[in-house]
DNA sequence: CGGGAGGTTGAGTAGTATCAAATGAAGTGG
DNA sequence: CCACTTCATTTGATACTACTCAACCTCCCG
């Protein structure tokens, strides 16, 4: 929508990946980064959806993507988001197996292609790579198993609850105390993994508790307090 | 309970681990592992708690364990099991942070500790160990996936058909199609993300059903095919 | 034989899903 | 600028899944 979607140069590429990956020499930030490989991508763009077999990975520059699964009545479960910084689809493309989840634009993104040949060499040459890389992936799988036990195990009203809090932590507050993301109702309830309707009583009901204020998509946090004690987070 | 309980030596450590990890030269094999950090772990044995801030993690020789996260009102939830050629904690192992996960031995189980200065230093020297990891990590990563997909949209009769499948999978079935692990109802629950009561009564109903037949823990696997359709696994 | 843990069964109910319909918002083309 | 389409949101009514609580049973072990 905003007009600072110009491209990134290669510097600020590598800027920007630096604040993932802190161990890489500028040879090897070269081999990463071709501007050419840059896309400007609109929302709805899908970038990989699951059973594709990827030949590489993608970077987050700029924009913000959502990763989810297809269930068996085409219902997406939403895992995770990706924003600047984030890489995505490393998983298939390391291990050659077709991608186990879909990747979709929420908010206008701006991405690198990194193939596959070049994340393994890089994963070859550098060490602290690989174990950054490692370590990223297991923050990843603990936040999995964090997920899994809280669905398995609250309500739906603690999981909405604890939904807001996650995406006040990702995607900050703006001055007005907005989350500064836009969702829409249904993608919410397929992140807490419920029906739409459900999402929309549950978060009018929030509203008449004064936890929080609605305008459209506009979800003001008023009692991040009590949002965390309904929700469960400590 | 059975008594080849009897301690490897590190040879037949190092060709149990080989299952898992191709690219260990010897020399490495020999850092990796001393009989002297062998131990013999009792069913109910806690290996490391949630919380812990771990100084290595563990390669399972023999034995079954559960790994599980404990909820708010103290219901664990069971993310995954551990056996033969497994290894567990290596995730805080790595990262320096407390431990997210529990685990408990469920079959008498003879584990090796490998310190984190180890592990650590094989991922510096031998980059096709660390791809091993990566990848291992990321199978790991993608089952969580699919788990939180389940959880939030299967119903509670599917996944426990699922998790059946899945113990079928995994520990293989005897020669009169029993499941060759023995939990109690409440740590099948755990799995599910369910009560005991609604395991014990899907249980009973899959046995009217013919899917499957029960004495005590042991679960006679019936009809494959069926339970399949039950648990939407394809 | 007593105690404890695990297992089973029944009844009642809260929490959510589902279905249907109305309303609102955003964009398109005449 | 308005009629029309489409998609998102909201509200209401109803059905049902699965949880909770309570009682009782069963087996095993000392």
């Amino acid at each position: 929508m905003n007009q600072n979607q110009t491209f990134p140069n290669c510097d600020q590429l590598a800027e920007c990946f630096a604040k993932t990956f802190k161990h890489l020499s500028s040879d090897q930030m070269n081999l990463l980064f071709w501007e050419e490989e840059c896309e400007l991508l609109k929302r709805g763009k899908v970038i990989y959806a699951e059973g594709d077999s990827a030949r590489g990975c993608y970077f987050v520059y700029s924009g913000v993507l959502k990763v989810f699964k297809t269930g068996l009545e085409g219902k997406e479960q939403i895992i995770r988001f990706a924003k600047s910084g984030d890489i995505i689809g490393f998983r298939s493309a390391l291990s050659q197996e077709p991608a186990c989840t879909s990747s979709k634009v929420i908010e206008d993104a701006i991405v690198c292609f990194i193939p596959s040949d070049t994340l393994t060499k890089l994963i070859q040459q550098n060490p602290d790579f690989s174990l950054e890389l490692i370590k990223m992936t297991c923050k990843e799988l603990g936040q999995a198993n964090s997920y899994i036990t809280d669905i398995a195990q609250k309500s739906v009203r603690e999981r909405l609850a604890e939904v807001l809090m996650q995406l006040m932590e990702t995607f900050g507050l703006a001055q007005d105390n907005t989350l500064q993301i836009s969702l829409t109702r249904e993608e919410l309830a397929n992140m807490v993994g419920t029906a739409t309707e459900s999402v929309i009583r549950l978060l009018s009901e929030f509203k008449n508790d004064g936890l929080i204020e609605i305008k459209g998509r506009k979800i003001k946090i008023v009692d991040v307090r009590s949002l965390k004690r309904v929700g469960g987070v400590y």
